[in-house]
DNA sequence: AATCGACATGTAACCGGTTACTATAAAAAT
DNA sequence: ATTTTTATAGTAACCGGTTACATGTCGATT
């Protein structure tokens, strides 16, 4: 019924080794009997079986992207990258959620093992040490975000968190803030301290500063509503608040609306990612923006680099971030 | 190296097929045979290899998910659903952004032909009928979102557009405006024209009823803002706008913000879609809400349900939709 | 006693490719 | 003239499962 790699060779007159190497242009083929394969192959309307093409040359062509949540307004972009990359390399990109749940993770290796993924994209950070030399036994190559494991392979991608943060607290002092407060990530998140460690670098200096004002949020909306109600709680007179994600600042915002404090009249809100939210909100959100889409791209680059290659040195590669300047930041 | 099925039934002293038997639970197995296997299988580590499985038995246990972009608000929530339901079932899912591009959707089909996918679930409307008929012939499974192409195979799963978008507008009515007009989507769209043919259904017996209060825009946030501009121009006195998504209600907003005109005060909004987008804009917006995550949730139950059963008799769905009233059309 | 069906397990073909190895002719090198 | 090398193509084993078919046991039925 469906043609096989034996159909096009009794068809075209050769044998199954000819069409095979016609199909993936290694060895030696006279191009005629190229032509003949290649015409058996167009009559025929032979699709070559990925299966039977994995299970003898150990190669699926397939990807994983591991990502807590594809809702999460950071990652739609990233993957976006990750699959015009892929299938511009004809990779097919396998989407999994694990809700920054280890267990999930754990259990979606396990799966993408089964189906002989030829390497993996993490965009999480709950696999232990252990989990990562799994891997690496395992030869299959993978990408890390934002997290550099103590390894000798692997590719970690990151961003420069300590010194965006930096450049937006120096950005809200140049609008004239007097008193900024920080609204940090969990600290579980390398991303989370780092941009708070950024913060701090700056605003230790200044004559204001006060460990009160960090305060946590968990990089949600409703986190960054609630540190900014119990912010204003005990610092009714901050004029300037770095969320540590655009979630948060977009809570912020929320929460400093509710309270009938305008934006950036009285506060000014920086947050920190670049996801498109911030352009919708009113007032539209000044940021720390990471190059998202190309952190996706640069990660499934690195990731085939490292499949066809099969090179597995670690490597790591730091990306700028870019302060996008817009209205919540500009007192005038 | 890698334990292999034969390396399993050596040291359980079994043959191949009595292994077999054990991880598929069919055919008879002496109930001490099969702990002596599953013995043999933990002390292995055996992981089945799924590639040799899908060869031999024809099941890849994966399934495709085409969408135009998943960068797209209103898809990740959709992909999540469909997701979830794929692991709970032992499916893996891989992800395609068509960018709605119709020779992109075909080479997908090729591709993931080759890839022996159980079925795909289509998000997108760009596939002719001849498309559809070739999948069938293949013997894939498949739900399609939004479309009711004409066929005797396939699930479709709607929404009740229509009587959302007649819902939007008795509710702008019944929040005392006195001129609503309509921006549509993309007239190639079922979706958006059974909005439009909604709104007419109640907007047409208004005795403010004109044609020129519907103005074209393209389901993104700059085509709502260009509607209303545009809008405008002709009827400065609008007070009440129906957008066909949520995208262009934000668009809306915007451009209404720009112009200094109030929202709800001078001018109410409505979006459709019920993206999360709706609930950071200021004001937030109201919308007729379809019920995202269920529909991906849906759409992975159906196609999964035809694969178990291959039974592939011609089915459509339709969920309702639930307008949620936000500051965006609260005159006070 | 012969027949039958439920139970238990093994053998080997098969799925559809890849590729190591072999064979042969023609061109190049010695 | 002989050996090597290069170009071309075929044979068959192999990847790691599934499963049709064959074989054999044992209690139940006739």
């Amino acid at each position: 019924m469906k043609a096989t790699i034996r159909d096009v060779a009794k068809l075209a007159g050769v044998s199954v080794a000819t069409v095979s190497r016609v199909m993936n242009q290694n060895g030696y083929v006279n191009s005629e009997t190229e032509q003949k394969v290649n015409r058996a192959m167009k009559q025929l309307q032979y699709v070559p079986n990925q299966m039977a093409r994995g299970l003898a040359g150990k190669r699926t062509k397939t990807i994983a992207l591991i990502l807590p949540d594809i809702s999460n307004p950071f990652f739609p972009g990233l993957a976006r990258g990750v699959e015009d990359i892929a299938q511009n390399n004809g990779y097919t990109v396998i989407l999994c959620n694990s809700d920054d749940l280890g267990v999930k993770e754990r259990s979606y290796i396990e799966v993408l093992k089964k189906k002989y993924v030829d390497g993996i994209i993490f965009a999480t950070n709950n696999l232990v040490q252990e989990d990562l030399e799994r891997l690496e036994e395992a030869q299959i190559p993978f990408v890390m975000l934002d997290r550099a494991p103590d390894m000798k392979s692997g590719c970690v991608i990151t961003v420069n968190n300590f010194g965006g943060a930096k450049a937006a607290v120096e950005h809200l002092l140049d609008a004239g803030c007097k008193k900024i407060a920080h609204i940090y990530g969990p600290k579980e998140l390398v991303t989370a301290r780092e941009r708070l460690e950024g913060y701090e670098e700056v605003a230790r200096k200044q004559p204001w500063y006060t460990p009160t004002l960090l305060v946590p949020g968990d990089f949600t909306i409703d986190g960054g509503v609630k540190a900014v109600e119990a912010l204003l709680r005990n610092h009714p007179d901050v004029d300037g608040i770095f969320a540590g994600n655009d979630l948060m600042a977009v809570g912020a915002l929320k929460a400093l609306n509710r309270r009938g404090i305008s934006v950036p009249g009285e506060v000014a809100v920086c947050g920190f990612d670049g996801v498109n939210l911030t352009e919708i909100t009113q007032p539209e959100l000044t940021t720390i923006a990471q190059p998202i889409y190309q952190i996706g791209e640069l990660a499934a680059k690195k990731l085939i680099e490292r499949i066809d290659q099969s090179s597995s040195h670690y490597e790591t590669v730091e990306l700028g971030v870019s302060l996008i300047v817009r209205d919540s930041t500009q007192k005038s």
